[in-house]
DNA sequence: CTGAAAGCGCTAACAA
DNA sequence: TTGTTAGCGCTTTCAG
């Protein structure tokens, strides 16, 4: 159909065709208001024959609305980050915008440059998904450089002045975590272990908390990686010990690991041992034995995130998105403890 | 440090900081060669101190480099997308692209002006990560507008003229899968029974050949969605026919979404059912069984496409990138049938 | 309501 | 080896 190596067609060329200056093909397609109707019917025929399409580095250059958002992540395989992006998309991309994606390296430090190089240019909007050091510390770097035009989703507010309610969506955890902990106390458990993924101290807070409540010390912590394998690893010790009848788990991979290494060391579930994870994966309602969980709405988060941003932006009261508070989810890998003595 | 509103510093600024032309700046920071190495060495001083960033677009703009890739995609959380895209992502990063990912609707019908205008200008080089009709079409609009800029993944070549090995990275999961189906044949089983992701009719090529060829007639195939609910509820029926003894699966969570079914339905595995993914996700070794799977290294396929991009973008041989073959992974959910008879 | 002029920050071509 | 001159395609002024 198109000439294939032809330059592409300029707001110029579609002027022409209309009969029109360059400016007012520039007000129609932004949609500026004083054009009249008839002119506007002209050069909208004039696009589509052209088959015009706007180039966007030439109208960022210039100082048009940048509509587009940048992701800084760490991690986009991860089961919460990968949901929150997917919220971050499905809004972006009703609402017309660009999304750029910069995943930084969870081992590596960033200088402020470093972070703010990242984006395509100077003050454009971005979103941060936190859930680590370096996420967190590039959330702290565009907050305070361009407060105007970041939100941040996951992460703990330290070290920010501002109110999160003005640039932070996240998810209550550590409520729910309380929540968890005080029911496999109340279902008779001595101790609630907690094994820790590498990052979310709210979730641990809360397991604390309930601990505390109920008069119970709390047992050391034990830490894993984001993998299911490194969640088996560092559980194998925890699941032979018979003392210990359950585990409250950083996430629901961690929980599978849990699982599997309870199923080597031939424990049962639940009667010997409950596991209870974190976000409520797609797998965990069929997995054998269906895992109780918490659900925790990330893509939800992810829409608000970046309707939040886009009211910085562009200021009035969009409809504010809503998302599920986390729920606990019982299934059956949690009971009273000796369930089946 | 700097001050919060100022304007965004330029190569102008650092021109004269450096007591250069803007020009000399532009050929520092593109590594010409032609520049004097104390020269050199004051303006990228100047750059240090004054915190200067290039302004991608203007950079877009006046015809430079465009180091940035799109990558087109219809679901970033599935797990094969998700990996490709890490791969990608990966790649592009160690070679300073900006990653721009644009979500299409697998719902929806685009027109080329749709598809052309995802991409931040003409011309601009993507990746198209193809395993469904709308990301097909998508492949096959831009290979056709922009053959030296575009490369997609996984994605059967269909109308394309062009010789695959210019523009398609994919795995053979043919092949494998008909290894697969005949691993099964040969345990003993009468048939091999296949459910199938919405995409992906390599892998149903596969298994009916073995078939085929071992001379047995080809069961019905079932489709399912790519969720672990839908493989759970398009299984149940099969997995309660007792003559049912073998199901290759289309992808791991539909392996998963089999294992739950047969659980329910009171069916053993593998004693009284085998059942096969692709995939190898990081939960199938440690799943309860473990899974017997396709071990397919989708981030390694990420990683090469971009590399064929690049080199089909900067000509010139750069080392290309390998990945691993498609290999069966035999673990605990596959036997011979009737093990415990 | 429409048009003309200027310039966003950068790179390409040329000249020195 | 360096500097100068034109634009890239668009949006902002400001005049008609």
């Amino acid at each position: 159909m198109s000439a294939p190596e032809s330059k592409a067609v300029s707001i110029f060329d579609v002027a022409k065709r209309a009969g029109v200056s360059h400016q007012t093909v520039s007000r129609v397609i932004n949609n500026a208001p004083m054009v009249a109707d008839a002119t506007r019917a002209k050069v909208k025929t004039a696009i589509a024959e052209l088959g015009y399409r706007p180039n966007r580095s030439a109208r960022a250059l210039a100082g048009g609305a940048v509509r587009s958002v940048t992701v800084l992540t760490t991690d986009t395989s991860l089961y919460g980050t990968a949901e929150t992006l997917r919220g971050i998309e499905d809004a972006a991309r009703a609402a017309g915008f660009t999304i750029l994606i910069s995943v930084l390296d969870p081992d590596q430090d960033y200088s402020e440059t470093d972070i703010l190089g990242r984006l395509p240019q100077d003050g454009a909007p971005a979103i941060v998904i936190a859930h680590d050091e370096t996420t967190t510390a590039a959330m702290r770097v565009l907050q305070r450089t361009q407060p105007g035009a970041t939100v941040a989703t996951g992460g703990e507010h330290l070290g920010v002045d501002q109110d999160p309610a003005d640039w932070l969506v996240s998810l209550d955890d550590r409520t729910v975590a309380e929540r968890a902990t005080r029911y496999l106390l109340d279902m008779g458990h001595a101790a609630v272990h907690y094994l820790a993924i590498p990052s979310k101290a709210s979730r641990q807070a809360g397991w604390a908390a309930a601990l505390a409540q109920a008069g119970v010390e709390a047992p050391e912590v034990v830490f894993s990686g984001w993998t299911v394998g490194s969640a088996y690893e560092a559980a194998t010790g925890l699941v032979a010990r018979p003392e210990v009848t359950a585990i409250l788990c950083g996430n629901d991979d961690l929980a599978f690991g849990v699982l599997y290494a309870a199923h080597r060391a031939g424990r049962s579930v639940p009667g010997d041992l409950s596991v209870i994870g974190f976000d409520d994966c797609p797998l965990a309602a069929y997995h054998v034995p269906p895992l109780t969980t918490v659900d925790l709405d990330f893509r939800g988060v992810g829409r608000g995130a970046f309707e939040l941003l886009r009211q910085k932006l562009e200021g009035g009261a969009h409809p504010r998105p809503t998302w599920r508070s986390p729920e606990l989810i019982v299934r059956e890998t949690s009971g009273p403890p000796h369930h089946r003595r």
